[in-house]
DNA sequence: TTGAAAGCGTTACCAC
DNA sequence: GTGGTAACGCTTTCAA
């Protein structure tokens, strides 16, 4: 049998429904939705049940409006897919995966996505908080964050007055550094990221001034030449290094700013029918998992705990608690494994 | 001099702040705000300058509420982090990462968290559009999504009405089979998840489905006992292998139903003692990043580029076209390098 | 070309 | 305890 004209049309139910069913008003539904006091259980019982009935579902949307809140968390981050911002990932998601936030993921490949994204947060409407991994802000960037009052964490950058975390680069530097010259290395390169880059990544640049530190107590010097910087990735770390074993002098010992760059130097010491730890020695920074499997010798820096403390950070200021220290990470360490050996 | 009593508090301004500065009405405005058409390009320009000068961004949770949308897509998915997510997930952001489509996403690692995920984004208000990867949907689950109209795309799964892209497991553990036998494997063992868990991964068990009919179609027989299966991951797979090497007659080859379960494999090997190829040779399915690196023979499906038709998928149907056939996938292809050989 | 006002679906305050 | 109603900030229709 067909439905009767006077049939109403079946749409998804709004609290006025409801209430219209229930025979009370939306103040009660919405008291019972929110488990708020100071409705009568028989009220609230039969409320349920309409509900129930219906397969009533509130609109998040016109909550957010009133609420004037998201219970969303943006996530800004380079390169999302590369194995380190995914470990923090992991991490903030440790922290957000059980809380009742939702993460929203924006990738940053380009300045253009990275003027958009933060236009698009930075603005307390859409997110309740901000995570920033790897993304030195601008002035004009924290000035716009801070007119809308938004909560914001930075992971892995420190040059603002935002909490952040994030650990001492430069000591990490001279730890790799003093692992080379440990096992005997005097003639020691550097392969890292370009000074100046689109994003502003920086602690490829700290890690090259602890690599200097570390050469000059030492009192080791370093030949302008053994410095090589390219823009991130495993192809182009190969093709600086390259140009370092071409050298007069090839060095006997390569430092990369990461694991990812120090596959690309291993990738062109193969190619150079190099051995590698014999015929040369490489330590790489970050520990991300592969590194294990390649038997990669590195410094582990703590990424996903990085991420938790971020998130803990950010967790604890949408609470309206105080901007707290962060907690501590776990310290530095270089992981031995198979790519450092004295020099031949 | 401190700012006299009546000075207004600076807070964000709103739409008709910006009118009354302006001198004209919200409605105006708003079609400024979004190019609508019969506004004189006077007083277009008039508003566009007093926006620009009181920093005026427009609320998206009001705009989404009015009009109905949220401009996000949910990504459900479980343990997000691994290696063949993520590069699905890369996929995904390929193409919604330059459309003004926001990208929220949702770790499934519990049972829990997949119910919760489901309930959360099951309705139409909080997403535009929903892609689940590697989760078969329950009937109830499917209902649900049915009755909010909600369009939804599914990765990886193929259980449904839904519009979905995936590969033809079976084809391909037949596939990889076939390297094994063609290499003159006659003992051939196989690693996967288990049947029932609480995700309902399904591609382990058409894999196998492969490689029981490749094996059937050779004339090969399979003893109960070289079928091994576990809750996915590289331990656990390690944990099987064990298993299989301590039979009295030892597999001389393994097929394992993913990658990272073939580094488990591998792990053991070493363990054990074993030289693969020599002694085992072993092939993965997926080739993922790191399986260049390992030097692993595997049958390398097309990840990304699913997460990238599965999200052409979904932005077909939010612009209102029609239920498009899936863009065809590159074929699977087994990818040779060094850990398969002849047996002793 | 423009302004006023009625939604969008909640929450929260104020009476009763 | 409960119902009515004014926000929340925008879009869109209807008149003028």
């Amino acid at each position: 049998m067909a439905s009767a004209p006077e049939d109403p049309v079946p749409r998804t139910p709004r609290i006025r429904d409801v209430a219209a069913r229930a025979g009370v008003g939306v103040g009660t539904v919405s008291r019972v939705l929110n488990d708020a006091p100071g409705v009568a259980s028989a009220t609230r019982d039969r409320v349920r049940a309409v509900m129930q009935e219906l397969g009533y579902q509130p609109s998040s949307t016109a909550r957010n409006l009133s609420l004037g809140r998201t219970l969303t968390i943006g996530v800004i981050a380079p390169f999302f897919t590369s194995p380190s911002v995914v470990e923090r990932l992991r991490g903030i998601d440790d922290v957000f995966g059980h809380s009742p936030y939702d993460l929203t993921l924006y990738n940053i490949e380009t300045p253009a996505q990275r003027r958009a994204a933060l236009r698009r947060f930075g603005r307390r409407d859409r997110v309740d908080g901000l995570i920033v991994i790897s993304l030195p802000l601008t002035p004009g960037e924290l000035r716009s964050l801070g007119r809308d009052g938004l909560p914001a964490v930075l992971i892995d950058v420190a040059n603002a007055p935002l909490p952040h975390v994030g650990i001492d680069d430069v000591g990490g530097g001279a730890m790799a550094t003093r692992h080379l010259l440990d096992a005997g290395h005097r003639d020691i390169a550097f392969v890292g990221d370009v000074e100046e880059n689109p994003f502003g990544f920086a602690s490829s640049e700290r890690r090259l001034e602890g690599f200097r530190a570390a050469l000059e107590e030492a009192g080791v010097p370093l030949p302008a030449a053994y410095v090589r910087r390219g823009p991130f990735g495993r192809a182009t770390a190969g093709r600086l290094t390259r140009q370092l074993l071409a050298l007069r002098r090839r060095p006997t010992a390569i430092f990369a700013a990461s694991d990812v760059q120090a596959f690309g130097v291993l990738d062109a010491a193969a190619r150079a029918g190099l051995t590698v730890p014999d015929d040369l020695s490489v330590i790489g920074f970050d520990d991300i998992e592969v590194a294990e499997a390649i038997g990669l010798t590195t410094v582990r820096q703590p990424l996903r705990e990085s991420g938790r403390a971020g998130a803990t950070l950010l967790l604890q200021s949408l609470n309206g608690g105080p901007p707290d220290s962060p907690p501590p990470l776990p310290d530095l360490t270089v992981v031995r494994r198979r790519t450092v050996a004295r020099p031949a």
